[in-house]
DNA sequence: ATGAGTTATCGTCTCATTGACGATATACGT
DNA sequence: ACGTATATCGTCAATGAGACGATAACTCAT
């Protein structure tokens, strides 16, 4: 028995202050015209998180590295058996989060992409409502355990930056005051620049890069309103 | 372009106060007399999680009902090119957190099975050191967030039962008494039957299930000493 | 220039949680 | 009855989080 297997992307960014996800119309069946995950299929000599990255290189119009300037990893595979109407496929999901940076798509094919809130979605083809509903809900944990919400973030950015990433990917508030405390009291969390920002509203802040630390600790949890249920299995 | 698919598990349990893997021994080439995890082929008409849950029930001599008595989750996909000799496959590992109640096995194939403790690993056929590494960092880091430790005891526990789960796993030690206060304090950790043992050594102690929460608020976090740094991407 | 508005950053207070560890309870074996 | 072993409860200090006051350092309109 033999399958066909793809790579499925779900993208996310902060756009306006929302989470948002990377969707394309599908220009052929199934599902002809109906919004999907980016993806495509595995080449034959390709490790998965090779055709992974290719795909995200190739929606975001920039170079592989550039791409991986964010953060791209597995997020889980789905192969039920009728979950694509034209055979067995079993495709291998990631998650990447990008900076905003990116335009809508600098896209190749002829299937149009386009930036979507994640909340107020339209039905999704195949099964990816649930791997966008798993995507999401890792993104959300993540930020409490690890310093990954930079990602969503250009190279130098502020504290106000960051925290606006939690409210978007969490929609809730955050108090500044805590926020800047615990962030900045946090090892290895963000480094400062020295430099700072200029010509905007309000006092100017300081700009800082990610930090080094693969997980924080202790992590930064949600308020119990934004808290969910894990993924099941 | 076709793959095959499999599904390979990592089933972890506690012998004799050590987190130990079930591991088979290769009856064919390629890796003929290695060590390896158990898995085997989706079947064509076959979730994924199907095939896991099969998995377990053939290598438990359990039927999967009971099998499920423990937690059974996707751990993610290893599908490097040259991962497997035969050609192109890629592989599905499932983690798996069986109560040690379930002898060495019951087993139906010609390979033999036997329990191993994850500290001093023989060497291990395909990427499966990888895989085994990715799972158990995987059991350790639920441990902290979910009150999945149950899964590695009977159906009614006691506290300390519950914590000698939380020592193998992270290899470390805890206060008993600290343990017991938190456990208790969480809502949805435990349940207390009203039942205790009887006829062991010191005083009777209280006996629990499993409580409903599916997560902890707040996380046990496992001491510095014994946290590592999370799988890669 | 001046004051109002805006945002960044620092401090304070209180409460919850944790880690260290003493004290007590309730069994068993002799 | 007494020692030993384990379970369970309590106390205390340190730490971190949430609520919020106070100040600092800008921009902008007048």
């Amino acid at each position: 028995m033999t399958f066909a297997v793809t790579v499925d992307l779900v993208m996310l960014t902060i756009r306006d202050g929302a989470l948002s996800v990377l969707l394309i119309r599908r220009a052929i069946p199934p599902y002809e015209g109906g919004r999907a995950l980016p993806g495509g299929f595995v080449l034959p000599e390709e490790d998965l998180a090779d055709a992974a990255g290719r795909e995200l290189a190739e929606e975001t119009g920039l170079p592989a590295e550039a791409a991986a300037a964010g953060h791209l990893e597995q997020l889980g595979s789905y192969g039920a058996p009728d979950r694509d109407p034209r055979g067995r496929v079993v495709t291998v999901a990631y998650l990447a989060l990008v900076p905003d940076a990116p335009s809508p798509r600098a896209g190749s094919d002829a299937a149009a992409a386009d930036w979507v809130p994640v909340e107020g979605l339209p039905p999704l083809a195949f099964d990816h409502e649930r791997i966008l509903a798993d995507g999401v809900e890792r993104a959300r944990a993540k930020l409490e355990y690890t310093p990954l919400a930079a990602a969503f973030c250009p190279p130098e950015f502020t504290i106000a930056e960051l925290r606006q990433v939690y409210e978007a990917v969490w929609a809730t508030k955050l108090d500044p005051r805590n926020f800047h405390r615990k962030v900045t009291s946090t090892d290895g969390f963000v480094e400062a620049t020295g430099r700072s920002t200029a010509g905007e509203r309000g006092r100017p802040a300081q700009l800082f890069t990610r930090g080094a630390a693969p997980v924080l600790h202790p992590p930064l949890l949600r308020p119990d309103q934004s808290r969910q249920l894990p993924a099941l299995s």
